[in-house]
DNA sequence: TGGATGTAAATGCAGTTGCATTCAGATGTC
DNA sequence: GACATCTGAATGCAACTGCATTTACATCCA
């Protein structure tokens, strides 16, 4: 097993790094300035819109927003007070519970999208062609 | 102004976001795994250390570091705290100061190297050859 | 059945971040 | 020189995160 990265491995990382940063804080701002909440409650939301009847247990959230436990937990709770989402008693499991998206929360989700793919387009889809696109999802995909 | 990103665009946008996200809680989970501080404190003191006479002024280092300037400050807070850097007063301007990297920080960047480097090599550089890191350099390139 | 072990979710606490403001010193203008 | 404006850095406060633990229920197995 090989110690010392190369030097064009190197190089990748430390612009991985940066240029996802960047890109990541550019669209959070965008966001904002559009009055939208973070873009974690946009995945969210989308991840529940897209589950069947608009529900998901947290543990299954969690899985797909590949965050730890207690954060899916805190999310939910900030979903739930802006009334994006509803906790549902899970009826096979005592201990679970479903997350589900309320009307407000589809809306909202809708309406995120337009300013979202906005910033994508700025700062992603502007910068490459359609087949530079393809290609970094590929090289992306290998570091999967 | 085109505002609706291609299908390609918004792929390579979604798994930048996932894919950044869970190398880099790898590579800080190695990092602390073997004992060490967050991979920020590293970056800090690998740019002290390349800086001429290990120092720089907090404003050069938060553009280096694309941080917030109150970020900066107080990360060479703890940096200055762990005896890693220490705070000198700047001759030129009353107003600012240099962060200058301490021996046992330059050590402490040097160890944290070793470390990171095979986090590097585990996560990046055995998944990609060198063409292929090269290439995933440059289309990264285009979004800065 | 009942005790051990496992899993879903919440939470107390300490540490960190973001935001807005403050403070001190520089600079520009009259 | 005096006042307004700008810039570098720190900080109070509220929100957020990470960690470890707790609570509640499920499951396993003797």
């Amino acid at each position: 097993m090989n110690r010392k990265p190369s030097r064009e491995a190197t190089s990748a990382w430390a612009r991985l790094v940066r240029v996802q940063q960047s890109l990541q804080s550019a669209v959070e701002r965008d966001l904002k300035a559009a009055g939208y909440p973070p873009l974690a409650w946009y995945d969210a939301l989308l991840e529940l819109s897209r589950a069947p009847r608009g529900e998901l247990r947290p543990v299954e959230l969690e899985k797909q927003m590949l965050m730890p436990q207690y954060s899916t937990s805190r999310l939910v709770d900030r979903l739930v007070e802006a009334g994006f989402v509803e906790r549902k008693t899970c009826p096979v499991d005592g201990r679970g519970q479903f997350a589900a998206i309320t009307p407000t929360g589809r809306n909202m989700q809708k309406r995120m999208w337009e300013t979202y793919a906005a910033a994508i387009e700025r700062h992603v889809g502007s910068k490459l062609t359609c087949k530079e696109a393809a290609g970094l999802h590929d090289l992306l995909g290998k570091l999967a």
